[in-house]
DNA sequence: TTGAAAGCGCTAACAT
DNA sequence: ATGTTAGCGCTTTCAA
């Protein structure tokens, strides 16, 4: 900027105000200014301004599991939408379920000074973020709520809507269904372990611990784990499965071994239609926009209580959960 | 950081030095600055650190066509798993295949001084870059390759994957191939097209115009064309699907209209396999991978010339390439 | 309409 | 082992 000012042969604040579009100055010296700048190739230094403005980045940082999976993919996009319209830009990072890795980035996000923290958390304990907050970063929790922390979150009914996937099997007439579940650490497994409990309970059936797989978080342990409800000598006639990953898992087991198993999935996904593969579907993409704009909000200065958002998830029938047993 | 100072009664510098494990402190005053710190919940200021450093904010930044984008979100999350090895965070953008938003967006990351970026290219001339790369910030496109503008590119063989997509229907007995493909101006999609008409000359089958749809740029777009091509007096017996969104939708006609039309995409999908979708297959998280790799050798001072290299592609028969005529 | 100087929070270079 | 000073590139304040 120096060097700018120099060939232009006016001051610095004369090319800071061109640079920003400020006005007064004339147009010819603006014309010169101009120049010199293309001339130099500059580019205004962000972080030189942030530094003077007093801190605000115009970034948000935005924390899930793995941008690979579909469900995370989606609420991303919708997260990145909102905020550039808004005149953020988003630094993503994956946490990959890890509590360690996940506050490592947490810290290293505040400290390149983001306005705002997205996140679907991992960890168990959310109380070191206290002082960010007290600082003034604005956090919103995706999908999971924070722990031990009095913050917004933006989740679904995982109860209600693992209640009604079950509920469906039944009304088909299952009786001996299945789950195949995320380990217990992540929140949605263990609301959604409940919706198939309270269904089950409600219709008079017994839960049968050996039809409950919890404690698989990827596709292959979710194929392993619907091979072995398979292979009980008194298998399952429906299943299941919780979430994106764990259907696919699901599919995988029970096209491998020949079966005519019943499945209900929670979460779309985009084949599904061609699969014929019911659902209860929501949208993560709905979650990130309204989680974003929540943030937006916060950052500009909404102080009201947190707030906490139910998403809800709907049916959709496509064949595969309303076999008979 | 002047507050912690304060608090702990030492000089600005050590407290620097504590913060950055600097050595030649005392622990027991390096305690007491400790104890400053979370007493006042400082976070060091990377913004000014960077500044004050000259010039490495950590940060990469990534533009793609949309995260959503399974091919997309897996090369994403290729790159930031190698950033973050390296110590580097990543702010991700999407285009949408708009070049003046592309244009924009890569504006918004210089502006940040990130110190590479990594690109999918959208705009077809990138002769705006070069002032950025001669002040040092460092450029790997993915994908496409750069126009006008020499720099490295981590690219697939589309030609010859698009060559051999169709060799393998002309094996299996077809004569009438179609091809729906993605919109002109994108470089996979010209050469895709290139590798199709290679293949059906080099067997002395003639290209008919009316079989070559190119010009869809979504799963709707697809299968609209598809069906259209379906729709001819003399429909395709086979189609070569341009990439994975147009098998999404060819995919989808084929089964509205109940034909039994053979099938070979180009990029693999997760659910291929249940779907049983022959396809040409290569892996965007190498794609990201390699490009990521390049760019920390650039950003640690290698200054070899640009390279171009370009990742096999594979064909994985599973049943809807080998349908006969 | 334009400019000079101070300072954002930090660290490099040099004292002590 | 610790402190002092200057300055990164910009904007703000106030003066010309």
């Amino acid at each position: 900027m120096r060097d700018v000012a120099k060939e232009a042969q006016v001051s610095l604040k004369t090319v800071s105000r061109v640079v920003n579009d400020e006005d007064g100055v004339r147009p010819e010296t603006a014309a010169r200014v101009a120049k010199a700048i293309t001339a130099l190739g500059f580019r205004r230094n962000d972080m030189a301004r942030v530094l003077r403005q007093g801190q605000s980045s115009r970034t948000i940082g935005l924390v899930i599991e793995d941008v690979a999976n579909p469900f995370y993919s989606a609420l991303t996009r919708a997260v990145e939408e909102v905020a550039r319209k808004r005149g953020y830009l988003v630094i993503a990072g994956s946490s990959d379920e890890d509590p360690a890795g996940e506050r490592e980035l947490l810290r290293l996000l505040c400290e390149r000074r983001v306005d705002g923290l997205l996140v679907v958390p991992a960890g168990s304990d959310h109380r070191f973020l206290v002082p960010e907050l007290r600082m003034g970063t604005a956090a919103v929790f995706m999908d999971r709520p924070a722990v031990n922390l009095d913050v917004d979150a933006i989740l679904i009914d995982n109860v209600g809507g693992a209640r009604r996937a079950v509920e469906h099997l039944l009304a088909h007439g299952h009786r001996r269904i299945g789950m195949v579940g995320d380990v217990w650490t992540i929140f949605t497994a263990v609301e959604r372990r409940q919706g198939y409990v309270e269904a089950l309970a409600a219709a008079g059936v017994g839960v049968d611990e050996a039809l409950l797989r919890l404690g698989s978080h990827d596709v292959v342990a979710a194929e392993a784990a619907t091979r072995a409800l398979l292979a009980l000598s008194d298998p399952p006639t429906a299943i299941f499965a919780g979430n994106n990953r764990i259907t696919v898992g699901a599919l995988r087991a029970i096209r491998a071994v020949g079966a005519r198993t019943a499945v209900v999935g929670f979460d779309d996904f985009e084949l599904a239609d061609l699969l014929s593969i019911t659902v209860m579907a929501h949208s993560p993409a709905e979650m990130g926009r309204q989680a974003a704009e929540l943030l937006c909000r916060r950052l500009e200065g909404d102080r009201s209580p947190p707030q906490r958002v139910v998403l809800p998830v709907e049916l959709v029938r496509r064949g595969s959960g309303e076999v008979p047993p």
